[in-house]
DNA sequence: TTACGATCAGAACTAACGTTCGTATTTGAG
DNA sequence: CTCAAATACGAACGTTAGTTCTGATCGTAA
């Protein structure tokens, strides 16, 4: 894939920009115009080139029918995008997708990679973290947590759980013994909670934590 | 905005499905014989229609020329793809994009939500946390940290540090005292690291922290 | 039933568009 | 300088494709 001709760059350059603003791609007589060439056959000679080398695909006599290679393997990365539902805080309850009165398309997002995301991504909702409570699992203030909303948790797993009575919002290991839950610190040094199975609410599993930097 | 009826939602289906695997849109009449319309007519009081109810927007005269509103806006959204360019580990020097001999292109990638990069996301890249000496800043086994590569920090950023004299790679916070560098752990207990500004050397800032929970 | 709006059929018209052809002009290696 | 390859030009040709027009069909409410 050797170097372009100014002419060819030219080119790419306006069906980058263009596919980018409109989404269909210009004709050649819409090239021609927009980077000052003199005949449609030129244009065509330079697509031609742009094909052969990799940079576009064409489909035969059919309108506008230039594909740019790149900018497809840029769109097969699949991100998820993970709403962030709100604020989960000591003391108090877990924002939970159903419960929520917003919209979900206007809710802040972030983006989760692939390979941090499980089989379906659909239902992942995320939450900011209030307070230095759940330094025992890492997460600190301002950290965001992914989750899976979910009640079919396995032991091991890290969830968002829900105290009623000590109206307590934690992050903890989560281990079923018999009718009693046990949620474990990820610090060691801390004692772990048990608790009976009906006193505790498992809002999700936590999938990811996301933390960003001052600056 | 109303209900689609049935024939429109098949030709919405269509259009979605079209462009994802083409790039361009499709014809009127390309329209017409896969969703088995008898009359070009139908599809364009259709896509009349549609584009009546915000669905699609069309340029008239001009081929191919609908444009998907609902999926351009999910377009807009830009993530950062960072490489992980290797492991940060106790006792080993830190990678640094420069020293990589791989390409690029070849790396792991992770997806930044655009609030968590800087304003330029261009050269960020990422390591994967190894062992537990980082817990002091809320960072353990596993973890990815997305750095961004940089000598210029100022007090109070979190720093990838490599100690040559102790072998030592570590994140810590960065504080310049005179000639020496204190590198203080984010948890309080344990005890500032103090070293002459020449014996430490600053691999990056970091921007971003992120953790994929097992499962 | 009648009336009316929504939807569909078929055909024809015309502009838009990709393609090709013969011929210049420029470029670069020898 | 010479010559071939690369690139550019202008016009013409034949489809492709958006649009429009006239009716038909169908469901529904008066």
């Amino acid at each position: 894939m050797g170097k372009l001709s100014s002419r060819q760059q030219q080119i790419l350059d306006f069906l980058q920009e263009f596919h980018i603003d409109r989404s269909y791609m210009p004709s050649v007589r819409e090239i021609q115009t927009a980077c000052g060439i003199s005949s449609t056959s030129v244009v065509d000679y330079n697509l031609r080139l742009l094909e052969r080398d990799g940079y576009i695909r064409r489909s035969p006599d059919i309108s506008r029918a230039i594909e740019l290679v790149i900018e497809k393997e840029i769109d097969l990365v699949e991100v998820a995008m993970v709403p962030i539902m709100g604020t989960i805080a000591a003391g108090q309850p877990i924002p939970v997708p159903e419960a929520s009165s917003y919209d979900p398309a206007d809710l802040e997002k972030i983006a989760l990679s692939p390979d941090f995301t499980p089989h379906h991504a659909e239902d992942l909702f995320a939450l900011r973290v209030k307070g230095f409570s759940m330094i025992d699992a890492f997460i600190t203030d301002g950290d965001i947590v992914v989750l899976r909303p979910t009640t079919d948790v396995r032991d091991g797993d890290m969830v968002a759980a829900w105290l009623p009575i000590e109206e307590e919002a934690t992050l903890k290991h989560f281990y079923l013994e018999g009718n009693q839950v046990r949620l474990l610190p990820a610090n060691k040094e801390m004692d772990p909670i048990i608790v009976p199975a009906d006193k505790v609410q498992i809002h999700g599993r936590v999938v990811a934590v996301m933390r960003k930097m001052n600056n």
